[in-house]
DNA sequence: CTTATCTTTCAGTAACTACTGAAAGGTCAT
DNA sequence: ATGACCTTTCAGTAGTTACTGAAAGATAAG
């Protein structure tokens, strides 16, 4: 009898894989659901991810237990984000999807698009905060009052924040994974 | 007559002073709910953090137009996260809540939670998912197979990039505001 | 102890978001 | 044109989350 320890039997090692990426994909799933994405969102994506493996419609309802509309909407919308593709393949004529592979990219245009949707609104209402509590809205008298010197003084802070973190992500967005990189080892040295 | 514009009546002030609050309010908890903060907890913070002034219960419900039991419980999360303050005055009953004035400090505070909760778990789940596809654990043919070895680069390529993510967090989260303007100057330096 | 003042809790409900399944819309082969 | 096959849309519904208001709990003063 030899030493190593009983190996599951070629038929057994599909079963463990599923079981892996099924672990991945639950877990990934809740994440997005308390970042804003919806679960079945991100379960789609992690799906589509973690096999590395084009999958059509069917095949995505079958695994996650979910409907035709449903997949079919989740689908498009991750396609509109940009972060999976569609797939024709020759003589086929239902269509797959697959992710991209590339994590970095994946989270620069992730980061590029919640920075367009919800940074860049955020900053401008700040800037029209300001212009309306300004010495020239306002008057000399008027804009020396406490309390809107006290917001005044909370906007700019506000502003000098949202406008550095958005400098940061720049930095991410412009230069996906040799960027990121980049900052990571630049970022390690300096501290 | 003067060549000034018509500057607004002194008492048009605290007027003007509301509504320029009210829309950096309003704007702030739309950002949160899609942050995954529901937007009334976004919105009372933003209310505490734009006037820089202490407010007791009652004055977040007349503001925001809620509930007492809704402010109660909405403040104390607030608490709980670290981002506001609660604060006795003497020779008063009631109790009045402060926003953090540090944008930074409050921001590492967010990084550091939601690290914690979110990212955590996720890169303890691919840890355990490669543990399940090892070659130890499912034996050296098995583990040959191209799916197999499909999700295990896929893994592996998202634990590398949470990694460096969570070491960038933690930058910011050790460092507070130095820490943040220390990493900007250094990046915009590199760049 | 009683009253006044303020806070917290929570069952019930309102509001919202996500999902289904059936119907309509395309597209290609014959 | 007709049928086979696949995708998209959307009204209706299930499921979830957020909110209210009344009741109970705390604490201090009288």
């Amino acid at each position: 009898m030899p030493l190593t320890l009983e190996k599951p039997a070629l038929g057994d090692v599909h079963q463990q894989l599923r079981t892996a990426q099924d672990l991945f994909i639950r877990r990934w799933g809740e994440m997005g659901a308390t970042w804003g994405i919806n679960r079945t969102m991100a379960e789609i994506h992690a799906l589509l991810y973690i096999t590395g493996t084009p999958q059509c419609t069917d095949d995505v309802m079958e695994r996650l237990h979910i409907s035709r509309g449903n997949s079919s909407m989740s689908l498009r919308a991750l396609c509109d984000w940009g972060i999976i593709r569609r797939l024709h393949r020759r003589g086929e004529r239902r269509e797959y999807f697959e992710s991209l592979g590339d994590v970095w990219e994946m989270f620069s245009i992730i980061a590029a698009e919640r920075k367009r949707r919800e940074m860049d609104p955020v900053l401008e209402t700040i800037k029209q905060c300001r212009q309306m509590l300004e010495e020239s809205t306002l008057g000399k008298v008027a804009s020396r009052q406490e309390t809107v010197q006290l917001t005044l003084g909370r906007l700019s802070s506000m502003e000098e924040f949202m406008t550095v973190t958005n400098k940061i992500f720049q930095q991410f967005i412009g230069n996906a994974k040799s960027g990121l990189t980049r900052v990571v080892k630049v970022l390690l040295k300096a501290f």
